[in-house]
DNA sequence: CTGATATATTCTTATACAAGACCTAAAGAA
DNA sequence: TTCTTTAGGTCTTGTATAAGAATATATCAG
C-alpha cells in the first residue's frame, strides 16, 4: 500500500487526496488513463466502492473524466471547454465572440508590487507580460495584458506569436492547469493609452474586467487586466 | 409505493425525481424535513443506500442540504446566501457592498415584445416594474429595475417598500425560488434619465447588468437592468 | 469482413456498522 | 423545590464493503 497516513480522514478521502497528488505532481498527466477502480482497491488496501467513491469526488471537482466500460481518465481541458468556460465574451445572439490576434507583445521584468504580491513572488521577482490587441472583423474590441511568474513557464517568450487561447498552452507545454478564475469587473473611461490601443477617443467607456487565475492547487498563477469595447458584444456570466 | 413507473431508468434516479417533484410542487416547502433516508427507503421499496444515493444527488444539485444526525432539509435560500449568491457588488477589498434602499417606484403595466418574449407571456401581458436607486453611504451607486409576471406576484404593488433583498421575498411570500442567473455586462455611457437618476454627467461610464432569473423549475421570473457606478465598487464573479 | 465471445471497465443496488445530534429521565447540587 | 448535569436511548446521516449488471473493447472463429 502507497502512503495512506493522517488517520482520522476516512478511506476514500485519503484515496482521493493520493490520486489527487499524483496528478498535480504530473505523475499522471491530462488524458492519461488512472487506474481501474479494483486496482486502485487493491494499491491502498480498499474496496472497490471505496476507491469508487474516492474517483466520483475527483470527477465532481473535474479533475478526471469517467466512462462506463472505458476508464477513468485525467480531465483534459479541451481548448473548446477552456474557451467557454473563461471566454466569457458572447455576440448579441449569446454566440461565442472570439477575438482574434492582431498584435502582441511579451516582455520579461520584474514584477511591481501588486503583482508579487498576488503571484506570490518575492519583491521584484522576474514576470512575463503579454500584452495583445484583439479584434472581431477587424475591428479593435480587446487589449489585455497578462502577467505571469517567469520561472513556472521558461521560454515563453521564445514561443511567440502565441496561440490565440493561452490555458490549453499552459497546460499542455507547462503542466499548468487553469482550474478557476476569480474576476473584477468595472466599467471605466479609456485612459489615453488604452484609447490608442483600441482606436477609440479618450473617456471612451470600457469594461475593465481584472482576473486572477487559479491552478489545480490553488496558485494564483496569472494576473490578467483586460479591456473591452461592448457595444457590440457583452461579457456573459452564469451565476447558480 | 407510491409511482415510480418509467422502467429503464435506475431506481435512484426514480427516487430522486419522486422527491424532487415533491419539493417543485410546494408540496415540501424551504425549510422542510425530508423523511430519512430509511422512511424514504420503505417508501419506494428500495434499500437505504439506494435512497441515500437521491439524495445525495439532490443536495448536489442545490435542492436540499444534510446534516449528520439531524435530517435532510429542503434548502432554504437564505437572505445571506442569496445575496452572496446574486449580488455581485464588492468593495475594493472584497467585502461584500449592499446599497441601501433609495427610492422605489411600482408599476402595474403592460409588457414589451421583449419582456412578454423572455418571461414568456402573451404579447403585452400584465407586468409589475419596480424601479429602485440605491445608495452606499448617501452616494447614488445603482439604478435598477426588475420586471415580473404580475400573475405570480399578487399584490406586490401594496408590499411597498419592498425589502432590500427581493428573491427572499419572492420565496417566502410567493413559493418562487430563485436558483440561477444569467447575465450580460457590458460598459456604456450614461444616458441622460440614468444620468438624472445617479446624479452624474451625461456620458459617465456605466456597469450595465442585464439579468434572467430562473426559479427551480426554469422559468424565467424576473427580467432586471441593473447600472451600477464603479468607480468605487466592481463586479466580483468567479469562474469555476 | 462479420459476428459471437471473452475480458476489462464503470455503474447499480444492497447490507452492516460507525458517528453525530437530540431528547428524556435520573442523579445531584443549590 | 428547582435547576443543572449526566447518562442512555433513539433517530439521523456518514463510511465501508460486496455482489451482480451494464457498457465498451479486444479477440477469434467462420
Amino acid at each position: 500500500m502507497s502512503s495512506l497516513s493522517e488517520q482520522a480522514l476516512p478511506l476514500y478521502q485519503r484515496v482521493h487526496d493520493a490520486v489527487m497528488a499524483r496528478i498535480v505532481s504530473g505523475d499522471l498527466t491530462p488524458g492519461a488513463m488512472l487506474p481501474s477502480e479494483f486496482d486502485l482497491a487493491a494499491q491502498y488496501s480498499v474496496s472497490q466502492g471505496t476507491a469508487r467513491k474516492a474517483l466520483n469526488k475527483l470527477e465532481q471537482s473535474g479533475l478526471v473524466e469517467r466512462h462506463q466500460g472505458k476508464g477513468t481518465f485525467v480531465a483534459t481541458t479541451t481548448p473548446e471547454t477552456s474557451l467557454f468556460h473563461f471566454f466569457r465574451l458572447r455576440h448579441q445572439d449569446e454566440s461565442q465572440a472570439i477575438p482574434q490576434p492582431f498584435s502582441e507583445t511579451i516582455r520579461r521584468r520584474a514584477a511591481n508590487a501588486k503583482e508579487a504580491q498576488v503571484l506570490g513572488l518575492e519583491a521584484r521577482g522576474a514576470v512575463f507580460e503579454i500584452a495583445r490587441v484583439r479584434c472581431i472583423k477587424k475591428t479593435k474590441v480587446c487589449y489585455e495584458t497578462s502577467v505571469l511568474n517567469a520561472d513556472l513557464f521558461p521560454g515563453l517568450k521564445e514561443r511567440s506569436p502565441l496561440p490565440n487561447a493561452l490555458y490549453p498552452l499552459y497546460q499542455r507545454s507547462y503542466g499548468v492547469t487553469i482550474v478557476r478564475a476569480d474576476e473584477q469587473l468595472r466599467a471605466i473611461e479609456a485612459t489615453s493609452s488604452i484609447a490608442n490601443m483600441l482606436a477609440v477617443s479618450e473617456g471612451t467607456p470600457v469594461l475593465e474586467v481584472e482576473r486572477r487565475a487559479f491552478d489545480i492547487v490553488g496558485r494564483v498563477v496569472e494576473l490578467r487586466f483586460s479591456f473591452y469595447l461592448t457595444s457590440q458584444l457583452h461579457y456573459s456570466v452564469s451565476l447558480r
